[in-house]
DNA sequence: ATTTTGGGCACT
DNA sequence: GTGCCCAAAATT
């Protein structure tokens, strides 16, 4: 009898085993349907022995129904996705779903109907056929989502289809993507990218597995350097994955590439349309797609044949995924081109430490890039206190860093204000009873949004109107807005320097590739005197006259306790700080601190990088922090909040007593309140020796809880909300 | 997660 | 005996 063993597809069930029918072929990584109940699941036929379940009677043996039209995974895939599982305790059939990233594509490829305007005017225009048309300016997609995107119903587009102001396009899912030329435009490059990128070449035709971590300033120009790697792949017909944090994922980029190759690559972000999405995996596991830019999803794709990973700006914490499987796509790449045995290049101006101590201990290759690309120099440094630069009553800005805006409004340069900070204020309080508005479904002010006239939570997404009167005591106008957010600060650059023209970078105002196109092109254009902006502006622009960035609060990201905080003010400012003084003009950086002492401003001050790994790895040797010791946390939610602090409760109780382990805890986690959840969290300190998933595992297994608790663990954590 | 089964109980 | 509710068991 023919017996197969599944992963499957079912929160619960993971692990079942199957009969192959007569005249029916799979292979290890095959995708099958199979009978569960009265349904149908999807599975992954696995390695018995490397999945571990009870052995069932031969008898109790469903037959698989359907193999689907699509390639296996493959060994190396299916390794990854086990030691991710391990690694992470994470459930297996969870880490596989990464692997799929459109159910749909496993159906095969041929045709989909899309809709888009045909420039018809309806007959008849109620209101939401007019919202809808307005909204739906220059987009195609399915009805659903274009029904998303518009927010208005199914029907009323189904409508518009009828009366043809919407007008169907067939897609072919399986259309080519245009092939990238390796030598479309060869750059000139500097000696030591040349350096850089010879190492690369060579690596990439080795075909082995090869760790690199290539650190150089911002504005060395690393990317031309790995462009040469990718260049180097294409020409070996070999699949390159470029994972990019969400927010790096630019226009300029894009352009960047397509200048180099001829066109652009194959995207993969979590904003893809279904066709798309379906295009892009179907040529990923073909092998058609070459390159591949995306953001940390894109790492479990079932490449067909991997020669090449980059993961760019490597140090961001944006790589760690905090819902779901909480895994770091950092570190993941460079477990995944050990399986695959691909060369992998972690790129980053200011690299994590755990990075750094891996290149120290010759675990990954370093490629230095020491210059600033076209002999431009390094910015000035220098630290504002604002214990004693004192700026005016209800300002945020101190006088030095005032006189250094207008200075450059002046000469006719550019300035860049930093605050990562989105909306007007972060708090709004009643001055007349104190009233704070609070999200009703998280622990977190409400954030003022002026622009958009509205209260919004950070966390959830919850907003209401800015009301005009307090709630509680109904006095009329008595709201005080707290705090500073980018679009205050913008307000006050305008009352000081009413002739500058101010742009607001955020999520908020650069919500589409168009609006982040025609910000760049302003500012190229000059049309732009200072931009305010949060950590959207820290990377990938490169405007040549832009002299003077200003960070306007330093200390910001210090709070909260995070164990990495003064790792991630020291990667931010400097990143910002990167972007002054990019072309023949030299750059000047003024820091706002109540801090000046703390290493990490001091070191930003004196430009001393190694000063500040120094200092912050012995903070981390003390604190047992990596890549000394290890964190772990377990979190427990529940809407019930009695529920949550049981279920944490009894999972401390059970705490295991070992010499390398300390548990701390449970307590209400920082945002005890996340999206309508109460959360509980355990935290768990360990030696490097200590095999913390294997203690967790055991720790936990055990273990039920009422339906409507979630327990989670974080490996490594990096938020510790 | 979803579906099926079975026990206890009220009602005919 | 039948119907109904809910908890427990099964799903390969």
């Amino acid at each position: 009898m023919n017996r197969v063993r599944l992963l499957v597809f079912n929160p619960v069930l993971s692990v079942l085993d199957y009969r192959l029918p007569e005249g029916m072929a799979t292979e290890f990584g095959s995708l099958v349907i199979a009978p569960l109940g009265p349904r149908q699941v999807l599975g992954i036929v696995w390695e018995k022995e490397r999945l571990a379940g009870e052995e069932v009677p031969e008898t109790k043996l469903r037959p698989i129904l359907e193999v689907l039209p699509v390639p296996p995974l493959s060994a190396p895939l299916r390794r990854l996705i086990e030691w991710t599982a391990d690694y992470y305790v994470a459930p297996m059939n969870a880490v596989a779903r990464m692997a799929l990233g459109s159910t749909a594509a496993l159906r095969g490829g041929g045709s989909t109907t899309e809709y888009r305007l045909s420039g018809h005017e309806p007959k008849r225009l109620t209101p939401q056929r007019l919202a809808a048309i307005d909204a739906l300016h220059g987009e195609q997609a399915s009805i659903r989502e274009l029904a998303e995107l518009a927010s208005v119903s199914e029907g009323v587009l189904r409508g518009l289809v009828s009366a043809g102001v919407l007008e169907p396009v067939t897609v072919d899912l399986d259309r080519a993507y245009p092939r990238a030329r390796a030598d479309h435009a060869v750059p000139e490059l500097s000696p030591d990218q040349q350096d850089a990128a010879d190492t690369f070449i060579h690596a990439v035709k080795a075909q082995a597995f090869a760790p690199f971590l290539l650190d150089g300033v911002t504005g060395s120009g690393k990317t031309e350097c790995y462009f040469e790697a990718i260049a180097e792949a294409i020409r070996m017909a070999r699949q390159v994955l470029v994972l990019l944090p969400e927010i790096a994922l630019t226009q300029n980029f894009l352009r960047r590439f397509e200048s180099r190759f001829g066109v652009p690559p194959v995207l993969w972000h979590s904003s893809l349309k279904a066709s798309e999405r379906r295009r892009a995996w179907r040529a990923i596991v073909s092998g058609h797609a070459q390159v591949v830019v995306g953001a940390r999803s894109a790492l479990f794709m079932p490449y067909a044949k991997l020669g090449l990973i980059v993961v760019d700006e490597a140090h961001e914490v944006s790589f760690k995924q905090d819902d779901g499987v909480r895994y770091n796509a950092r570190d993941v790449a460079v477990i995944r081109a050990r399986f695959e045995r691909v060369p992998v290049i972690l790129a980053s101006a200011t690299p994590a430490l755990e990075s750094l101590q891996l290149a120290e201990a010759g675990v990954y290759t370093k490629v230095d890039l020491p210059a600033r690309f076209g002999g431009a120099e390094l910015p000035e440094v220098s630290i504002v206190d604002l214990r004693s630069e004192v700026p005016d009553r209800g300002r945020w800005l101190a006088p030095r860093l005032v006189a250094g805006l207008r200075e450059r409004l002046a000469r006719g340069e550019q300035s860049l204000l930093f605050l990562n900070r989105r909306g007007y204020a972060p708090l709004t309080l009643c001055r007349h009873c104190g009233y704070r508005f609070q999200c009703p479904n998280c622990s977190a002010w409400l954030v003022e949004h002026r622009l958009s006239r509205r209260l919004a939570c950070h966390h959830c997404g919850h907003q209401t109107g800015t009301p005009e009167e307090c709630p509680e005591c109904h006095t009329p106008d008595c709201l005080v807005a707290c705090g500073p957010g980018v679009e205050r600060i913008a307000d006050e650059v305008a009352e000081l320097l009413p002739e500058a023209r101010v742009a607001v970078v955020t999520s908020d105002t650069l919500n589409s590739p168009e609006k982040i196109s025609a910000f760049v092109q302003a500012a190229e254009d000059k049309l732009i005197d200072v931009i305010v902006g949060t950590q959207l502006v820290t990377k990938g622009y490169h405007f040549p006259d832009l002299t003077l960035v200003g960070v306007v609060d330093a200390d910001l990201g210090l709070e909260g306790g995070d164990l990495r905080a003064a790792e991630r003010t020291y990667q931010q400012v400097a990143q910002v700080g990167g972007r002054a003084g990019r072309g023949d003009k030299p750059g000047e950086v003024l820091i706002q601190t109540r801090h000046p002492e703390a290493a990490v401003i001091a070191a930003l001050a004196a430009g001393d990088r190694d000063a500040f790994y120094a200092a912050e790895a012995e903070g981390r040797r003390d604190a047992g922090a990596p890549p000394f010791g290890r964190w772990a946390a377990i979190i427990v939610s529940s809407e019930t909040e009695a529920e949550a602090r049981d279920a944490a409760k009894a999972i401390g109780a059970m705490a295991p007593n070992l010499p390398d382990v300390m548990v701390l805890g449970p307590a209400p986690a920082p945002l005890s309140l996340l999206r309508g959840r109460y959360r509980y969290r355990l935290l768990i300190n360990a030696r490097r020796s200590a095999q913390v998933q294997q203690i967790i595992r055991a720790w936990l297994d055990p273990l039920s809880f009422p339906q409507g608790v979630r327990v989670g663990v974080d490996i490594d954590p990096y938020s510790f909300v």
